[in-house]
DNA sequence: CATGAATGAGCATTCATTCAT
DNA sequence: AATGAATGAATGCTCATTCAT
């Protein structure tokens, strides 16, 4: 069993601003529950995950599952969610403090391929489940995230410091290349995101230079 | 005299080189089950598909279906292994007939890019499905394709055409790109063959160009 | 206060040796599969028999079977040593307060014929099912059912009580009397143990004392 | 596989007295199959063996099973029949020889424990299937074979050759008796038919006498 | 809220049998 | 008569989900 260090914390104080011991194992358990999901969607893919598997790992009993997700799905979204909703801020914060768009792209690749090291089931099974339904994969957050890098390089365009190039195709590329790199940085005995953001920050930057406008 | 019965018939058939009805229809129903399961899977994904599901599209007896492949693994390795077996000697003619590392990427491209938009669902598939157990997608044949163009990678670098770059990181970029922009392209109302190869060709010339020798 | 929820309640009926609902349910599922097998075991013989047949014969959900037992073959194993853990006690209760071999065969007959005559079909199904794989057949408190009955024998050997015959055959002997004089009387309108022990008794005490030793 | 010296064999001489090409074939091919349904059968129990398990041992083709006998059920069948025809003749034989019931035991004794040891497999099948449907182990041949012994019993007795005994019971212990016996004999290193016949014979012998008219 | 047994729909697979060749 | 592919009913079993406790 992964996480049996749920509940049997300690007493009441709902006064404070801290969790009572209901809200607090309630919390726990939820947490235990996307851990087990997390890991078990990396071994076997979403597919061939069952809600079963997951609730053994976490030892809870079968009906509290129930408690916290309606399905498999949900949670599988919620993990999705999780791991965007982590990337994200970080590409942001990124965009922000990034005075060119060769800089962005620097500065966002590390943030994702030191990420990536740090976190590596979530985008392991992001990797791997694109797959099953690309529909369902599409979380709000995901697309979002996307196209968040997508209006980047429009609002670049816009403002003539990119080509006025397809910026789809752009953005899949940048997104394309993060993700076979990172799989394969991630396949190695010592992942080194440092190398992994290089060579794909070169490869971007100094390719994009090249492009025709539409 | 009339004593040659059914069978013999068949193979003398066989030996003039045309299929006996049985035949026939054996490789009817083969084909048949290879088309659904394209179809089913590219909808469903790996994971999600029954055998179930395949046969209820073939119209066969379910128990048809054992008497072809023995699982579900079975006919999703035979299908992946089809597509690669179709894609691959166009890429490895391509690398013959190109001269220098530049026209083998354009040409390359341009050969996946239009086979892609000719024979969109089971790309879709192998797309979407690297998923649920890479392992399992890792069909000898999809790791020999990947592996040629690393090779290729490799090659050039020996050869004074290319930096000694990694060359499993450029085949990662090469590869995402394609498989991301491939993605975009079909979804596009009107694939657009053409332009997506120009667009991963530029990107990748002009990108590794400029990469750091390892 | 009254936070003792019903699960806590379960556990004080626990200690107080009674059996909460839940643990009732469980039990008399249990017998009520073992019931229903008994009676299809009997009907059809262990390979004819289906676990649906089973679970049909029980009005539970087919599911629930697999709460209980894993396999058709672990409710058969279940329902064998069942039979033998009630009818080798008896046996040996009789061996330990009989001062000859002959009274000891008289004794045990008896009890093994009465015993039969009660709980006619678990033992039908030892008759007649022995078949289909003796090796699953011996289950460990069979064979052990079978070797103790030769150990008194060759204890009464030892002892000089028996000449020193083929003990393996003369348990085969025994064996084969009761069972297949068990079968006949089962099989007649009024099954009278009283006459079968006699008439086996008769036979084995009377045969034996001729045997050349070995 | 078992028996693939099938088929093949020669020209036709239908004038003659001996069997055609067509004939011969027919007669392997039953023969072929009967040979491999004892294999089989005596392997797994009649409920575990299947149809397929019989034809894929010939070699012949599923379809051809069909051509000789309608069913599982119906090779069993042939089988028993084939292996109580073989034996009945040889007791029936020792019965007009033999003098006195004494004799007749020792001599039938003697003739089934050799012949079991000779054709093992048949009589194994028939000690270890009694199960599935004792119904249609009773094969009309079986039955009268049993019949036939009790009939001698009868015969004894009206004769003042044997005591007013429980003919069914004594008949049920010799048959028992020789069940258990036989199988354990069976599973020795070296079968010893002329050992285990003594036994059973000075076992029946001895005891018959002491018992009580009915 | 947590529990875990019950449920029955659904799945993969095997089987006996048929029938076109 | 022999063949072996097609058939679909039947089997063993798993799963998501519910619900009494």
């Amino acid at each position: 069993m992964a996480d049996t260090d749920l509940v049997e914390l300690n007493d009441v104080e709902k006064t404070s601003g801290k969790l009572g011991k209901r809200e607090q194992t309630k919390l726990a358990n939820r947490e235990s529950i996307l851990n087990a999901a997390r890991e078990v969607f990396a071994e076997l893919g979403y597919g061939e995950t069952t809600v079963r598997d997951i609730i053994r790992k976490t030892g809870l009993a079968s009906g509290t599952f129930y408690n916290y997700f309606k399905s498999k799905e949900e949670v599988f979204e919620a993990l999705m969610d999780e791991g965007m909703m982590r990337i994200r801020p970080r590409i942001r914060a990124e965009r922000i403090r990034s005075r060119t768009f060769d800089e962005f792209i620097r500065n966002a690749y590390h943030a994702y391929f030191e990420y990536l090291a740090a976190d590596m089931e979530t985008f392991h099974i992001m990797r791997r489940n694109p797959n099953a339904l690309r529909v369902r994969m599409d979380t709000p957050e995901i697309v979002a995230g996307f196209e968040e890098i997508r209006e980047y390089i429009e609002e670049d365009i816009r403002n003539g410091i990119l080509p006025a190039v397809d910026s789809e195709f752009l953005m899949a590329a940048v997104v394309g290349i993060a993700m076979e790199i990172g799989d394969r940085m991630l396949a190695r005995a010592k992942p080194d995101p440092e190398q992994a953001a290089a060579f794909a920050t070169t490869l971007v930057i100094q390719g994009y230079k090249a492009l025709q406008p539409k």
